[in-house]
DNA sequence: GTCTATACTACGATAGAC
DNA sequence: GTCTATCGTAGTATAGAC
């Protein structure tokens, strides 16, 4: 469907270099049609930049649904339980950002730089979600009750994973490498995962140490 | 005087918008004088733009600079120094990356999404020499001899701080401020700190758990 | 050195043929 | 629905006045 495809080389003009960079003729070629397409289905640049945006935040939504389903609140869950919940869903993640379409790491990152109304469309329609979950059970893995605390621990963790598409350019230089192969995606996996349960430790023994 | 008011807003235009979103006649206006002195000075936009990355890689690598000494890579250096070191150079960064203009830090992050003749500057000149300190310090820190377990790591400490600008959208929404304030600055910095500490603890640990 | 004026290119939007 | 043709705008580069 031209319509389909229009849209995924959007994402990836859109993701490689940014809503000014990429240009509509560009994506029109790309997809062997003609720039007038890009009106006739989406209204214009824009409109297929904020399609390309809901598509984003549907596939990834999409992606982490068994995890997030997994990791579903309960009122009695164990700390235990909640930290393994964390682990599931920032796997998923970072299979999410690492596997699928880089073009989708990277639409978000530049949308946070520069944030337009696709922003809000995906904060508003998946991160926000995803990340007070995460957030809340942080708070129930280490029984941190600060809920400041728990949000800063939370995106330092993202941050991490985040990194590697943000910073893709950089880690390939430092492991000298010319792409982000299976290894070493797993093996970054595996850090982050052991880094994880680290924090949370960390987390809790500095709520024995508060007053 | 005038070339290095162009080089300022042309680094927060740049980092604000990308190469390609901001305009030559816009930084010229900006800076009160016509977008011709662009070319007289620097040659052209992507001129401005390399002289730009230039300019950050200095003023990054001379903020960084006490912070490196001190963690100058001596012989008979002991992990716990070498821990100190590490936590004195994220400090740092993370001091460089949130305090100053941030135009640097998303100039940056850019580059790293769609690297250009600028990333080869920015990375030889300056942040490769960092990171390779950095990762030669956690080495000693840890006794971990495989560089490529010392290289993730180091990637994923780096995420942490790197999330501070990339993703600053997201985190200003999670954490419900304006912008990012001292109060808040100051507590990801000491989660990135005890954050730092427990990665290094675990990652002793799992040296001694290692065949 | 700095500015004005101009040339040239590429973009996005739009109208109209098929 | 899709394409061609055209318009207006905005971009960079360049030449020349001061």
């Amino acid at each position: 469907m031209l319509q389909q495809r229009l849209l995924d080389i959007a994402i990836a003009e859109f993701g490689a270099k940014g809503l000014e960079g990429a240009s509509t003729r560009g994506i029109a070629k790309a997809a062997g049609t003609a720039m007038s397409s890009i009106t006739y289905h989406y209204g214009g640049k824009e409109g297929l930049y904020l399609a390309a945006a809901d598509h984003i935040a549907a596939q990834i939504g999409e992606h982490m649904a068994p995890a997030l389903e997994l990791g579903a609140l309960s009122p009695g869950m164990t700390a235990s339980a909640a930290r393994t919940a964390v682990q599931h869903i920032l796997a998923r993640f970072i299979e999410t950002m690492g596997t699928k379409n880089s073009a989708f790491s990277l639409f978000i990152v530049r949308e946070q730089m520069e944030p337009t109304e696709a922003f809000d469309r995906i904060y508003g329609g998946l991160m926000g979600k995803l990340l007070e979950t995460i957030v809340e059970l942080v708070r129930i893995a280490t029984g941190r009750q600060d809920p400041f605390a728990c949000e800063v621990a939370v995106l330092t963790l993202m941050g991490q994973i985040v990194m590697l598409r943000a910073s893709c350019a950089t880690a390939l230089k430092l492991l000298r490498r010319p792409s982000l192969d299976a290894d070493a995606l797993s093996a970054l996996a595996a850090r982050i995962a052991a880094n994880t349960d680290a924090i949370l430790d960390r987390m809790i023994a500095e709520r024995q140490e508060l007053p």
